[in-house]
RNA sequence: GCCCCCGUCGUCUAGAGGCCAAGGACACCACCCUUUCAAGGUGGCGACACGGGUUCGAAUCCCGUCGGGGGCACCA
């Protein structure tokens, strides 16, 4: 089993096309077969640079390691078109010679006349093969004569083709309804179908998975399949990815949600906002395949042990960023504190906030199960690390049926407290309580309180575990600063 | 406009003629736990697009309608 992933090199690595590249991983894994990389840069118009390291970094991140490719080579290369061409014009010469391809002298003003003649007329709009019947010596010596010119493939022009994809069955096409494609450019470079097909089939790819949008040039490539005289590949396409509302697929640029929060479509974006690749992974698995009814969670062996192309579903499936947010929160429970600190620093660093493996480690339990991306820990930690809060919010520090001189008084009874209690979560815990009760208040009405002077605000971590790592020093001087802050 | 594909709770899905008065998960709601926020637990809301067949029996098979998606480039 050899499978391949064959990206086109004009923009960022989308979520779609890690999709396409989990399964055609998870297949290759599972069969002990090769998980091949391809770049099929025949675009030069809209080549992008920065793309080929967005998706090697993108594959890195989510652990999807290829065995051929660009970078590490292999023994069908190179696995870039572009370096390839001279094989495209050897095969695209043959099929001219052998009469089953012609070049095309139109001029794009020609075609483009041509087009708006037939949308004009509600006709089916296409390439009219002008050049088609044009003499096969004539044809060569205007091309001698360095007259531009495209090669298009001659299609059967009465002819119906049935044939097998492994997810959606069997598909039906009339090749009257289809046009003579252009396989080679003028630039004499290949269209997407020559390049592909001639790659497929001597890299000895044995399936072709890949997204949804292919299927209606199935017939073109297979045509040149049989135009080569080869075999083609078992074909499987993959349900599109529809956007959150089901309507239209997914989004190529980055959206926002409704109250302003990014929506990320890249790779990258996901990896920068904190989702672990086993959460991706596991989340990108479920869209379009499933194991049985009941299991969600995934490891990537797991995946790989269990993935079976008849378990891909047909249909066309809306991503869903709260169940990937389920995912991530659910993976992030599930790290122990040494590993989830380590990966959080980078993420404060970023937000500015300098913390250690020190400082930090004893913060991770706390926020650990409050946080749905590493990103998110910022948020949630910041007070830990500032040497002043912001100033107070009264309407937060004053509890429901209480006013500012009672806060205050409770305020005091913390302190006399917390001035000599040991520092730590049971003797904080009872002493507290103890006191509260003493004092003739409920265990609410002082710590919240004590939560807002201490955190600067009422959602925040358990409130006897922050005491004892703020430490006694800081948190009195807060309770003061609280204090000062109802007094005026 | 033409061609291809798809159609189970809002969303991801289980379901391959009787096991389904349709199961799980996310989201949402309620309750429990609880010092807040979470996490966790319990319960709730909620779907076979519609209409015809076939069959003793259909979410499952067939046809039609409707709805959705994709494709019709010297882009992939």
């Amino acid at each position: 089993m050899r499978v391949r992933y064959a990206p086109s090199p004009t923009g960022d690595f989308h979520v779609g096309g890690a999709r396409t590249a989990l399964f055609n991983y998870l297949f290759a894994r599972h069969h002990g077969g090769s998980f091949i990389l391809r770049i099929e840069d025949t675009d030069q118009k809209r080549f992008n640079p920065e793309a080929l390291d967005w998706l090697l970094n993108g594959l890195r991140y989510l652990g999807l390691e290829w065995d051929e490719g660009p970078d590490v080579g292999g023994e069908f290369g190179p696995y870039t078109q572009t370096e390839r061409l001279d094989i495209y014009q050897r095969h695209c010469q043959q099929l001219l010679d052998e009469g089953k391809a012609y070049r095309c002298f139109c001029t794009a003003e020609r075609l483009d006349a041509v087009r708006k003649e037939q949308q004009k007329n509600k006709q089916r709009s296409g390439y009219d093969r002008h050049c088609r019947n044009l003499d096969p010596t004539e044809s060569a010596e205007r091309a001698n004569n360095g007259e531009q010119h495209t090669v298009r493939i001659k299609l059967p022009l009465a002819e119906t083709i049935t044939f097998q994809d492994k997810v959606k069955g069997k598909i039906t096409f009339d090749y009257t309804n289809l046009q003579d494609a252009v396989i080679m450019k003028s630039d004499g470079i290949p269209t997407y179908h020559l390049a592909n097909v001639i790659d497929d089939h001597l890299m000895q790819i044995s399936h072709i998975m890949r997204g949804d949008e292919w299927v209606n040039s199935i017939p073109l490539h297979l045509l040149l399949y049989q135009s080569f005289g080869w075999q083609p590949p078992v074909m499987v396409h993959l349900p599109l990815i529809l956007n959150p509302t089901g309507k239209g697929k997914m989004s190529k640029r980055e959206g926002r949600a409704p109250d302003g929060r990014v929506l990320p479509v890249f790779v990258r974006s996901f990896e920068e906002m904190g989702y672990l690749p086993e959460a991706m992974i596991n989340y990108l698995a479920l869209l379009g395949w499933s194991l049985d009814d009941k299991t969600e969670i995934f490891s990537k062996i797991e995946l790989i042990e269990h993935f079976s192309l008849e378990r891909i579903k047909p249909s066309p499936a809306a991503w869903d960023y709260d169940r990937l947010d389920h995912f991530n929160g659910d993976y992030i429970r599930q790290l122990s504190v040494e590993a989830l600190t380590e990966q959080l620093l980078p993420f404060l660093e970023q937000a500015g906030i300098s913390a250690t493996s020190e400082t930090l480690s004893p913060i991770t339990p706390i926020i650990q199960e409050r946080i749905k991306t590493l990103s998110d820990a910022a948020s949630q930690v910041d007070f830990f690390f500032v040497e002043n809060l912001p100033d107070y919010d009264s309407a937060e520090l004053i509890p429901k049926k209480m006013d500012a001189a009672q806060t205050i008084t409770a305020l005091q009874e913390a302190k006399s407290v917390l001035t000599t209690a040991e520092f730590e979560h049971d003797a904080l815990d009872s002493a507290l309580r103890t006191h509260a009760k003493s004092v003739g208040l409920k265990v609410g009405q002082m710590f919240q309180p004590i939560r807002v002077a201490v955190c600067g605000r009422k959602a925040a971590p358990p409130l006897l575990d922050t005491l004892a790592v703020l430490g006694r020093e800081t948190c009195l001087k807060r309770i003061d600063q609280a204090i000062e802050s109802l007094n005026r």
